[in-house]
DNA sequence: GCATTACTTAGCCATATGGCTAACCATTTA
DNA sequence: TAAATGGTTAGCCATATGGCTAAGTAATGC
């Protein structure tokens, strides 16, 4: 069960990343123009890139000489449902805990 | 915004780490059980269980001799709601263009 | 009390990551 | 067509990561 959750999680490890992600969830964008408010060298920001688009996060096309970046929900759905199913596995031990002090006898 | 879902996420981008985090939603158990499974060394294994630990995703005590690990569900938590507040957000919008499509004049 | 068990500590190694600059296309725009 | 815009490519650097071995310590078990 090595799968494509070691990119997601990967990615999503980056405040930079994660800020792109945030921006994205807004609307698509040009490069230039998530770059923006990150101070950190073009082709620094363009790595960040890479890693979303590696792992699935975003899609991106080039029209002419600008870029555009897209979010992808797929990947997003995948991380939480790994998180919500180990969560509920514990809680459903935790529930089952309760069962047992509830009834003493 | 810099906070901790850095060393959450990072935590979980590695299989070994989420296969961890996977048997200890099942309950808690000392580190010589939790290395068992996991083809490396000891000291290895250790380093996995320290990440784990500094994300705050695990929590261990020892006695004796024998150091028992177990889940800790807040971060869990943490990083489940930043991923579901990224979908909401996107899912939102995609919902406000659906309701434009549907009222077309 | 000696051996075993269960980690710990120390140190080394290769690769990955996150950052930079400099120089190079390729489209627009003036 | 020359200049500006929007990326891209190449290459360098420091630190982090994930792996190892060897040797040490501290409880338990025999």
């Amino acid at each position: 069960m090595a799968n494509h959750l070691d990119t997601f999680f990967a990615a999503l490890a980056d405040p930079t990343r994660r800020a792109v992600i945030e921006r994205l969830t807004e609307g698509s964008a040009p490069v230039s123009e998530l770059h923006a408010p990150h101070d950190m060298a073009l082709p620094t920001f363009m790595k960040h890139l890479s890693k979303l688009e590696d792992a699935g996060l975003v899609r991106t096309e080039k029209k002419g000489r600008v870029r555009t970046v897209h979010i992808e929900a797929a990947p997003l759905e995948a991380a939480e449902s790994w998180i919500k199913r180990q969560r509920q596995v514990w809680e459903g031990r935790l529930d089952r805990f309760a069962r047992i002090a509830e009834k003493p006898n």
